[in-house]
DNA sequence: CCTGGTTTCTACAACGTTGTAGGCAACGTT
DNA sequence: AACGTTGCCTACAACGTTGTAGAAACCAGG
């Protein structure tokens, strides 16, 4: 059924190797030689296995991507970008769901790189720099917040600084009982400390001073987190006229806490997210965010990753940063259209 | 650096085939050789090259799942079961994005077998049965709208029944001008054809007819596109009480665009949609639809699979149906909590 | 017609793994 | 003591591809 390079080279009459050779365009061939070859080909619809091409060359061909969740809006698209970026070099990127445990992510840290994938683009939540230093040389690039300046190459967002821009514009709104919602105090919130670290400084450069009782934890970032999160906020008695949420999606569930407990938005409380999802314009309101360049995140790891397998494996790790940007919506306008 | 079993075999001081013989489980090793072998692999952090493995056994254990777009919902949704059924059965899977074209469908139905993959879990938008009759053999699974008996294995869902359960429903509401969002006249219109006779069979058997301008056409299905449509419905002079629409993320945007003109939902015009993503639980107002167990689609298209490829590949190809369930919301109820 | 260089093609080995066949002990049975 | 059986291990070949080295055919210039 499935044939090999040596049943079209029967065909047509050749070597092994000089089908080989039309099959992978090399110049020294004679035209009526690779017409005879590529007849055969057709006919029997030849297709080089992959498997031995790659044992032979040492390359797959394939890289992977690992996400903590796929069906997290900001993870897929940004899982669309790395598959276009990755195919117009030519790769097929495998993609891998890690499920966000420390453990798993360690396996697929180490254990995904098992001969099959010339590179791995890693968004971690939980690991550790102490988790990557024993790996076996598949070539790495690391997304979102940094492993502090682990031994990998790393395409990063300001994230202090977003943050900061993002309550800031709460503040310049007139709001001033600003709350967050998804702080996290587990190891694995490295984006959680950091967005958190602007929001504060924000609140400090105005002069407003930090609350404790104004940042609600949510130890995942669904939807449902982001509800509870907000009816644990309201019903604990303080009553913020705006919230800053972690990423977006927390934002939109906050929003329905909202709805459902009778507060406007933005009339009432003005609401932030983080991520810039495609849901985020189209929700009622639609919601004001932080939107990170995901196509330029997705071609800068990409790119390194490319250096990386291409290049010198031991150069110093690199560290990119992508743009953002604020994005006002309705949640947080002064009055509505 | 990286290490082969050879090395491994040397260092244990036993033959290559022994440590093969470990690493596979093999029962007829003494406890003492296994100890040493594994002591070795241990030392060497050794891996197996799959490559090489894949090679001498024709199998990968690697499955394909295409969709058109991993950033619809229900394709992550999908998505993430598909992995983590596979996962079960010990298969890794590659996700592929189609973009829904026929001519890239064609390829990865043809293409992307390229001996890297044990199997495909296809859920195409635009093939035909045409496309599929020239396989070279690879296991094949669709999603989604049955391709006309085509030569491969499905997994359905009844959308005929589905469109005419949630039609009804409407019209069980009260609801007497229903409109429909959705439809399509390009042969990739599978779904959108299937779903407008259950829409206009259920119409029929309450006795209102089918009325040709109470159906917008949406060439795809984001929520742009429900946005538009439900607007150009509106500015069209029809007044709908009602909306269904032929999936959630279209329903999300009609939600938008109705929000935008001021009209209430549910109390001036009810809204439903299809595929029950979890953005629907969140939205204001939550969104009734039509939610097929996704899970049980990933599982049984998985198994399906997986008999393909260990059994029998010259079997008839098999149809098997997954169960869908009505999910009421507030998007379609009578009053408001 | 020979020489030296280029073009075109081929034979062979190797990538790392596992299936097959078989060898050698150790054991229990006649 | 001779025998078959079992357990444990090894040597070898093969999976399909491509890099290397080199042979054969061709060409141009003397």
């Amino acid at each position: 059924m499935r044939h090999r390079l040596k049943d079209v080279a029967e065909r047509a009459g050749v070597s092994v190797k000089t089908v080989s050779n039309v099959v992978n365009g090399y110049a020294h061939v004679r035209p009526d030689t690779r017409a005879r070859v590529e007849e055969a080909i057709a006919a029997l619809n030849y297709r080089p296995n992959l498997s031995a091409r790659n044992l032979r060359k040492g390359r797959t061909g394939i890289i992977a991507l690992a996400v903590p969740e796929l069906d997290i809006p900001y993870f897929a698209e940004l899982a669309r970008h790395v598959v276009t970026a990755a195919a117009d070099l030519g790769w097929t990127v495998l993609i891998d769901q890690t499920g966000g445990g420390r453990e798993q992510e360690r396996v697929v840290a180490s254990g995904i790189t098992d001969h099959l994938i010339d590179g791995l683009i890693f968004s971690p939540l939980a690991l550790t720099a102490d988790d990557l230093i024993n790996l076996d040389g598949t070539p790495m690039v690391l997304l979102g917040e940094r492993v502090a300046h682990g031994p990998a190459d790393h395409v990063v967002i300001d994230n202090v600084a977003a943050a900061r821009e993002i309550t800031n514009h709460l503040v310049g709104l007139g709001r001033r009982r600003i709350a967050a919602i998804g702080s996290q105090r587990t190891p694995e919130g490295a984006s959680a400390r950091l967005r958190l670290d602007g929001y504060r400084s924000a609140l400090e450069e105005a002069g407003f001073g930090y609350d404790e009782a104004l940042v609600a934890p949510a130890p995942v970032w669904h939807r449902a987190d982001g509800a509870a999160a907000m009816r644990n906020l309201l019903s604990s008695g303080v009553r913020p006229d705006a919230v800053f949420c972690f990423n977006d999606t927390l934002a939109l569930g906050a929003l329905r806490a909202l709805h459902e407990t009778g507060l406007r938005v933005p009339e009432d409380v003005a609401v932030a997210g983080f991520d810039g999802i495609e849901d985020g314009r189209f929700s009622v309101p639609t919601l004001t965010t932080i939107a990170p360049d995901k196509e330029r995140i997705a071609r800068l790891a990409v790119e390194l990753l490319a250096n990386r397998i291409d290049g010198d494996r031991n150069a110093a790790p690199r560290e990119l940063a992508a743009p953002y940007r604020l994005e006002p919506r309705e949640s947080t306008r002064g009055r509505q259209p």
